[in-house]
DNA sequence: AAACTACACAACCGCGGAGTT
DNA sequence: CAACTCCGCGGTTGTGTAGTT
């Protein structure tokens, strides 16, 4: 059965917003809702537009309480953190952040985000390939060819076992935990910049894992798994104990957690439509704590890489 | 000043899930 | 239960602009 499209595009306006189309959104919404029917709305508020893009115009851009511009340390925090528990689930990273969207911090992750921590790891050590290849870390990141995909494996919503294969090798994961742990930036490594540059070092080469992919088999379906208790992971502390002690991923999910309790109350303030996704704190809460992303585990025996276990 | 490049952000696309008929 | 519609999501692309050569 094939998928009927959403609107009548030969008859549909497409490109960037005109003011005077905003006004007539935004008018129309203030004035009368969505009506829960994004399809019709266009028609209903005279505009040439289809009821997707009309929802995505309002919730990215004209929604009140949007907030605009530079992201704070608190946020960049919070999305890093989350980024590193949850993988690239921005809807659920967006919901807490108020006044963000999850366009907004897609963006933002892959434009400042991103770079910031590759920035954050010594130059010196990417010299040495022995050490971590940031470069193929970058390209494990992105899913965006079927040729990558078909090289990747993807994530089976119902496989306990799915071990995408981080770019590095035990021993140099060693060598880059050591290195994190010897960054030498002005403050001593805080817990969370830590936290920050392990996962989301890690995370750099694990995102298409966690991600949905073109077939969109990660998306809710992850949710489901851990809501059902159906996914056999491997204990937090596997990574931490196997490079020496560090334990920056189970104090990681700890802080995360600590995050989204202190997240939780401004996110609340969203109410209704604003809210682009209302996930309960509890159900974050163990998103977070039985999540994939931080369940780490080597795997020298089989393939002298290290591997992820999900 | 023109050409080129890099970047940021808005918008589009296609998919899967949920709800309805 | 199948067929269908709509919503929401995340990946990708397009476009404008600032910076550089």
């Amino acid at each position: 059965m094939g998928r009927a499209p959403c609107c009548d595009k030969a008859n549909v306006k497409k490109g960037p917003w005109s003011p005077e189309e905003d006004e007539k959104l935004r008018g129309f919404i203030e004035k009368h809702g969505t009506g829960g029917n994004w399809i019709s709305l266009p028609h209903k508020a005279g505009l040439k537009r289809c009821g997707k893009s009309c929802r995505l115009r309002w919730l990215n851009y004209l929604r009140p309480n949007l907030k605009h511009g530079e992201f704070s340390e608190d946020e960049d925090r919070i999305i890093c953190t989350l980024f590193g528990s949850i993988g690239s689930r921005w809807s659920i990273i967006a919901s807490q952040l108020p006044g963000r969207t999850d366009n907004d911090i897609k963006n933002y992750w892959n434009t400042k985000l991103k770079k910031k921590m590759v920035g954050t790891m010594n130059p010196s050590a990417l010299k040495n390939p022995h050490q971590v290849t940031l470069s193929s870390m970058l390209q494990n990141s992105t899913p965006s060819s079927s040729s990558s995909s078909s090289s990747l494996p993807l994530r089976n919503n119902h496989s306990s076992n799915y071990q995408p294969h981080m770019p590095f090798t035990g021993s140099e994961a060693i060598s880059y935990a050591s290195l994190m742990s010897g960054n030498s930036s002005s403050t001593p490594a805080s817990s969370f910049e830590r936290l920050y540059q392990v996962n989301c070092g890690f995370m750099l080469g694990g995102e298409t894992s966690c991600s949905s992919s073109s077939d969109g088999s990660c998306k809710k379906n992850q949710m489901n798994d851990v809501k059902e208790g159906e996914v056999g992971y491997v204990g937090v502390g596997g990574f931490g104990d196997q490079i020496g002690g560090l334990s920056y991923l189970s104090s990681g999910v700890e802080d995360t957690q600590k995050l989204v309790s202190s997240n939780a109350g401004r996110a609340s303030g969203w109410t209704g439509e604003e809210s682009p996704l209302d996930y309960g704190l509890e159900e974050i809460k163990q998103l977070i704590s039985t999540s994939s992303c931080n369940n780490f585990m080597f795997d020298d025996s089989k393939t002298g890489e290290m591997v992820m276990y999900y």
